[in-house]
DNA sequence: AAAGGGCTCAACCGCACATTG
DNA sequence: TCAATGTGCGGTTGAGCCCTT
């Protein structure tokens, strides 16, 4: 047995408010407020709409101080950089707009920034199993890249998580919500070492198991190059659509990437989110080719100070290329590599 | 000018969660 | 503790508008 409608839908107008009908319940809002209660309020006001449907009507167009219109690229950005953190979640991504509502943003994103974003990425059109509900897919995989996979390319997409909150105190990956922003944090003790290295994926609202080498993520468990000799804290980003976790990071040091091959390469080319030019808000220039966007909701992002932190392993980190097929990170040194953990906000301990 | 296909966006639906008794 | 009720949210729908042929 399902539960009791709100309202007896026999009696209920539906469709269209009519300017009569906004007029009664603005004025009775604005008199007498809500009561609290929605569900009474349309008797009393004289309406006969179901509660919900005033509700509606109020929040997304009768209350005060709501915009309607164009909008504009700096809020284009905001809806697109929340997007890709935090998914569909447009009472939140409201929240940072003043004067839109949900619906507006949901129905703007739906019918123009989706389609803007996927004409200026068209492979983003596929959708990867992992992202089911995602916009955001892999690009495919490239078969002329050097068996390094460490090609450049003047392109370059990337998607830098805001913030994160890394306990490292805790041999366990909580995630985090913090602004509603699930963040993966921190571990510290000895594991396999191949699975802590790089690129993972995981599901966000689930947890980090350090000991499962890649169920939850996509690490490379069969990684001869393993760089954690000691034990290693790293950790790491963690950015979140509404399905997927996107997670870069290494345990010791990033340069455990170089010499990956092509399959490693093939496993791991996942990280598409981000236009840089249309959606950076906080550009920084990683060489020549790396920009990342750094949104802040309520929070800026923390500093890291790399390479104080990995140089016993600092001299690998000559190369840290990753080329996903024309998305490229570019780490050519440690400062670059600060930068490109920057991007990917990656902690090092 | 008419047809029809695509697009927009207000509104609805159903579910999950919160609150209350 | 649990069921009933209210609220909030995201996904979906469809009427009306716009554009192309």
């Amino acid at each position: 047995m399902g539960r009791a409608p709100c309202c007896d839908k026999a009696s209920v107008k539906k469709g269209p408010w009519s300017p009569e009908e906004d007029a009664k319940l603005k004025e009775f809002i604005e008199k007498f407020g809500t009561g609290g209660n929605w569900i009474a309020l349309p008797q009393k006001a004289g309406l006969k709409r179901c509660g919900k449907s005033c509700r509606l009507r109020w929040l997304n167009y009768l209350r005060p101080n709501i915009r309607h219109g164009e909008f504009s690229d700096e809020e284009d950005r905001i809806i697109c950089s929340l997007y890709a953190n935090i998914g569909s979640r447009w009472s939140v991504i409201a929240a940072q707009l003043p004067g839109r509502t949900d619906n507006d943003i949901k129905n703007y994103w739906n019918t123009k920034l989706k389609k803007r974003l996927l004409t200026m990425v068209p492979s983003l059109q596929e959708k990867p199993t992992f992202f089911p509900s995602s916009p955001f897919q892999p690009p495919p995989y490239d078969h002329h890249a050097p068996d390094n996979f460490l090609t450049t390319s003047s392109s370059f997409y990337t998607y830098t998580p805001n913030f994160m909150n890394v306990d490292s105190t805790s041999n366990s990956l909580p995630v985090h919500d913090i602004n509603h922003i699930n963040v993966a944090a921190d571990i510290s003790s000895p594991h396999p070492p191949s699975a802590n290295n790089l690129i993972s994926l995981m599901r966000s609202d689930t947890t980090i198991d350090v000991n499962d080498n890649c169920n939850n993520y996509l690490g490379f468990p069969d990684d001869p190059h393993t760089m954690c000799n000691s034990p290693m804290k790293a950790y790491y980003a963690a950015s979140t659509m509404k399905e997927g976790m996107l997670m870069f990071g290494s345990t010791a040091c990033s340069s455990s990437h170089v010499n990956y091959t092509k399959d490693h390469h093939q496993k791991n080319q996942y990280q598409i989110k981000q236009e840089v030019d249309q959606m950076t808000l906080h550009d920084q220039v990683l060489g020549d080719q790396i920009q990342t966007q750094s949104l802040m909701v309520n929070q800026k992002p923390k500093e890291f100070m790399f390479a104080n932190h990995v140089s016993p392993l600092h001299n690998d980190l000559e190369e840290v290329k990753h080329n996903l097929n024309g998305y490229l990170f570019h780490d050519g040194d440690g400062n670059k590599a600060t930068h490109y953990q920057k991007g990917m906000c990656s902690y090092f301990y």
